[in-house]
DNA sequence: ATATCTGCAAATGGTTTGCGGAGGA
DNA sequence: TCCTCCGCAAACCATTTGCAGATAT
């Protein structure tokens, strides 16, 4: 938490193990899951261990259901005035966003 | 492309393999890639093959830079009544939303 | 003929898990 | 003693890749 670089478990596995040469890789992802769980980190990922495609190349938001992972397209006009604004603050250039709605879908809720 | 439901490797696998029954694994995942690389399908993933973790466990955009893969937090306030647009056209619950910004970070522009 | 694509199977690599032991209460 | 956590190494599994044969131009 002390870091604000988004580390993968290999970073944090390696710097946690000059202070505790014994530490060993399953246990910084075990103890990454625990942390999860309590709701003391995120994980950033699209949420499954599978990748998806769209046949749709356009970029559009989608919907993805917490409980089985199906995914949905959401046919909302895109907010493209977002990237202004994320470049004013960042001073980098913003080529386009990825938006998506987490929920249960209809069958699941 | 003919699917509106954003299908894994293996799903298209199944499918096609009932009219090519030779087919491989190995052949859909090169050309999932090479419609990829011609923008004609897109890939649902977060960008990168490690899991990134976010000690910030509070909703937060990213900005993800596309040639390096480091992660920036963007703080832009939370723009929440997209929520309630996406109910409306979906019908489903939506309990939240992220939003990730794509371009070059300051090192690699 | 030659360049490209395919099936197959093995390799890759990030993540998870089973197990036996160490540490704490 | 009992429970929890750890290191270690093997397992897991979606994805990639090397190779030799098939296909297309």
């Amino acid at each position: 938490m002390g870091t604000k670089c988004h580390p993968t478990a290999d970073w944090i596995f390696a710097c946690v193990k000059r202070k505790f040469p014994h530490l060993s890789l399953g246990t910084v992802y075990r103890n990454l899951n625990i942390l999860k769980e309590q709701g003391k980190i995120q994980e950033l990922s699209f949420g499954s261990t599978f990748d998806r495609f769209d046949g749709n190349p356009q970029p559009h938001y989608h919907f993805i259901c917490e409980k089985c992972g199906r995914v949905f397209d959401v046919d909302l006009p895109l907010e493209d005035h977002l990237n202004k604004k994320a470049e004013r603050i960042l001073h980098f250039k913003v080529n386009y966003h990825r938006l998506e709605f987490f929920g249960k879908c209809g069958n699941c809720q």
